[in-house]
DNA sequence: CAGACAGCGCATCAGC
DNA sequence: GCTGATGCGC
DNA sequence: GTCTG
């Protein structure tokens, strides 16, 4: 009998089960590979025959309900059916409600379709519980990597993020976390005191640290099996031999140490809190940690009330937006937009185009095919936009984005808000961009990311003698524009950059 | 071994 | 009020 | 911290 499961630790919330049900249920998945445990909170999966987050809620502790993957236990029927770990996200509770499905398999029993508005303030989070840190559960690794996996040359992985294919979880996702947490703090000055890095020696060098952490989990990101030794990761370009020990520890005892110190670190965790908040990086985090002595945000708020506001709605900020949630905003923007001037276009960029699950923000990039760099009528579309939010009382807030800047010469107009759909709470991010027609698709890659591919673009591009920005693409000799057919769609970018085309859900090159 | 590491727009503020 | 430096976000 | 010239 193959071992489908792989030693996944399995909890079934016992709701609507006979005692006769779960030992049936036990022996299948133990057949199979899987450990049938008695608490939620060790449990790698949570198997239930509750079909909404309602019925869940009361079942199942609410934070596990956020932090632990949760699915229908048709999920586990199929993957015997199928002999194969299934990819356990068709199967999450409540149902995906994006137009495209995203299952691949035949679902038997659709899950009721709860209509329930997308509301999520029952879950509403708060500061103390706050965790920066990110953690994949193995199954969803494991259920990500069904398929075969061909193994490589590591030396081979392309060099540069935009031409290599990163999945959104990848096999090694567990390490690449782990050497994240570093990144993170070198990022942040290591333990340095404000006041002693104001002298900038040391700071320069630990960004450029965090830097090399960054580009060893991008193409960890892109390699395709599971890394089993410290000679292989060693060939793997970006990682040499300080990195490379580091992967050596997380192979032999499933962990880094300095990672797992610095998760618990109260220092750390407050300074990535407050960056949680938009305008605070990590030079005014530490300035409110170490010299306003700021704990919490409401110090913080206290220390520059000019953050208050955000500190209000900071939970909605906190909960990620899921997927099927995206374009309803797009198209009550589209939709407003039509009746200002019809004719728009929009592409829904960011995390979002990228495949990702839930998404922090969103990003959309509007244009007019009759819109060009010349016109000034895009400014004003968007100011009547933001204007027409506000009678809503759908805007809550600018964040960033003004009418004047070099940007808004070049004929591009950006806004960052925050609102809240109609009959609606909860605060959400949009970054709006309008882009004349001739960038357009130019703007949609600039706008997709992720921050790695980015960066990679304009490096493949110098290379090229060319000049990428959001705002077109230029030659380096004489900043003359290269023109982009509009018509061929981003392909077009790509070829005009003589790269190889990447999915868009293949440019996850962060962590 | 030294130098590069993406690169630009926007906000804020010190110093004039 | 202007200007340049710095921090921040993408 | 790693790679390139």
């Amino acid at each position: 009998m193959p071992n489908i499961l792989g030693y996944l630790k399995i909890y079934i919330i016992p709701t609507k089960y006979s005692p006769s049900d779960i030992r049936q249920l036990s022996a299948e998945l133990t057949i199979h590979g899987g450990q049938l445990i008695d608490h939620p909170e060790r449990a790698d999966i949570i198997l239930t025959r509750l079909m909404g987050r309602k019925r869940l809620a009361l079942a199942l502790d609410p934070t596990l309900i956020d932090s632990k993957i949760v699915v229908l236990d048709r999920w586990l029927a199929d993957c015997i059916a199928h002999e194969a770990l299934l990819d356990h996200r068709p199967y999450l509770v409540p149902p995906d409600h994006s137009s495209q499905p995203t299952h691949k398999w035949p679902r038997k029993q659709t899950a009721s379709p709860s209509t329930r508005p997308p509301n999520q303030h029952n879950n509403t989070r708060s500061p103390s519980d706050h965790n920066p840190f990110k953690t994949t559960s193995p199954a969803l690794i494991l259920a990500s990597f069904p398929a075969t996996e061909k193994s490589i040359e590591p030396s081979t992985l392309p060099r540069l993020a935009c031409c290599r294919k990163s999945p959104s979880i990848c096999i090694n996702q567990l390490l690449i976390e782990e050497l994240d947490v570093i990144r993170v703090w070198k990022e942040n000055g290591e333990d340095d005191t404000l006041e002693s890095d104001l002298n900038q020696a040391g700071k320069k060098d630990d960004e450029k640290h965090a830097l090399a952490y960054s580009r060893a989990c991008s193409a960890l990101k892109a390699y395709p099996t599971k890394i089993c030794s410290v000679s292989e990761a060693q060939v793997i370009p970006f990682i040499g031999p300080k990195i490379a020990l580091q992967i050596g520890e997380y192979l032999s005892t499933g962990q880094i140490k300095l990672s797992q110190t610095l998760r618990t670190s109260v220092r750390l965790r407050s300074i990535l809190l407050f960056q949680t908040l938009h305008g605070v990086g990590s030079r005014l985090s530490r300035e409110f940690y170490d010299i306003h002595d700021c704990r919490t945000l409401e110090d913080v708020a206290n220390a520059r009330p000019s953050l208050k506001v955000q500190v209000t709605y900071w939970s909605d900020l906190q909960t990620p937006i899921p997927r099927y949630e995206v374009p309803l905003i797009a198209k009550f923007l589209s939709d407003e937009l039509e009746m200002i001037s019809p004719g728009c276009i929009h592409t829904i960029c960011g995390s979002y185009r990228r495949g990702r699950e839930y998404s922090n923000d969103v990003d959309i990039v509007f244009t007019y095919p009759a819109m060009n760099r010349s016109s000034k009528v895009s400014s004003q579309v968007l100011d009547q936009l933001v204007d027409r939010l506000r009678t809503l009382s759908a805007l809550t807030d600018i964040l960033s984005g003004s009418s004047i800047g070099s940007n808004a010469l070049r004929g591009l107009h950006q806004r960052f808000i925050m609102m809240s759909l109609p009959r609606q709470t909860r605060q959400i991010r949009v970054d709006i961009i309008f882009a004349p027609y001739e960038i357009y698709w130019v703007c949609v890659v600039g706008w997709t990311g992720s921050t790695m591919f980015e960066r990679d673009i304009r490096k493949h591009a110098n290379g090229l003698n060319l000049k990428f920005a959001s705002h077109g693409i230029s030659r380096l000799s004489d900043g003359s524009e290269i023109a982009v057919s509009q018509e061929k769609g981003e392909p077009a970018v790509f070829e005009a950059l003589g790269l190889e085309w990447i999915e868009p859900t293949e440019r996850n090159a962060d962590v």
